[in-house]
DNA sequence: GCCAATTTCTTTAGGCTTCAAATAATTGGC
DNA sequence: GCCAATTATTTGAAGCCTAAAGAAATTGGC
């Protein structure tokens, strides 16, 4: 069998671009290997989380950004952080309030802006929480060298600027 | 300021294992910049996928592995395959019988079994829908070189593999 | 054949998530 | 100061998702 090759360029006799179906099944296979990587690893931490302090990973992410902001965040803030939706961040700060982790209040400066940062209790739970995440993290990624660990940490920061600017030329 | 130096390895009197608190920030970082990438790369996914078509990235993913198995699969298959619960298979799988995307009827030979396939126009819109988005992954990985691309599917392999490790010592 | 264990699927409760529409507050141009 | 546009958040409807418990069918050891 001879090997494939990719479809040639054809030549236009109009100035209109060349369409060619162009052969993407690399690209599609390393998005599926990416999500698979990501699902496993996700639900693995998602199981421990629960087994062990019994709380979601949406909390603990959202914990995870307030502990790095002393001060305090707005929910827009932790929208865009956590890439997720406004709604989504209101419902979850909620139940956070409620359960006695984060504390929340209204900007004085601008009263549509609500301020909410971890509580002693938040705090102090979150980091042993966080203490124990890391080695889960670390044991899955074990088997990786220090170079590979480089490599990845090169390669999905190219992958990332590329999507960005991908997502950007769409909302143009 | 000297450059940080990792705990040295301590040595113990007792045979049992140094506890050195070692360092797992690059690990820790490398899984956020996976989760970001994905997160990223999903998000885009599911807007246009939503936004062309009016379809949910979950009714996709499962019509795309039916899309491989022409003689059907059975529920747990693609729960498996999915990496979700069985639980929420069902739940998608009745709202695509509904819409006449999925074909579902118990096995002959088991009883417990449910075999889905999909239908002639669930087929028909899959193909349509699955050309377009392979054009979008390939626009969202377009900045990577073959090279890279090669790279990264073998360095996310290792992952899998790693990660894979990690949960079944978990399990045991 | 019997029945305990297992497998397959569904159900339930609760939480997460999005999108779109609505509300409330601020800002900037005039 | 007024008001249109913008910004920050909430709400509501629908769907996604998990874990755990339950129902139904099969299997395997005896």
């Amino acid at each position: 069998m001879p090997p494939r090759v990719t479809a040639p360029e054809m030549l236009d006799s109009e100035t209109k671009a060349v369409e060619t179906p162009e052969d993407h099944a690399d690209e599609l296979r390393l998005w599926l290997r990416l999500l698979t990587c990501t699902t496993l690893i996700e639900g693995e931490v998602r199981g421990r989380l629960r087994q062990r302090f019994d709380v979601t990973l949406p909390r603990f992410d959202l914990m995870a950004q307030l502990d790095k902001a002393p001060d305090g965040m707005t929910l827009s803030d932790v929208s865009k952080r956590m890439m997720v939706s406004n709604g989504n961040v209101t419902g979850l700060v909620e139940r956070l309030v409620e359960s006695g982790h984060l504390d929340r209040r209204t900007s004085e400066t601008d009263r549509r802006v609500q301020v909410i940062r971890l509580t002693k209790l938040g705090r102090a739970e979150f980091r042993k929480m966080a203490a124990e995440h890391e080695t889960w993290i670390a044991d899955l990624f074990v088997d990786l060298s220090p170079k590979d660990v480089r490599e990845l940490m090169r390669l999905l920061a190219k992958t990332k600027a590329s999507a960005q600017k991908s997502a950007a030329r769409r909302r143009t």
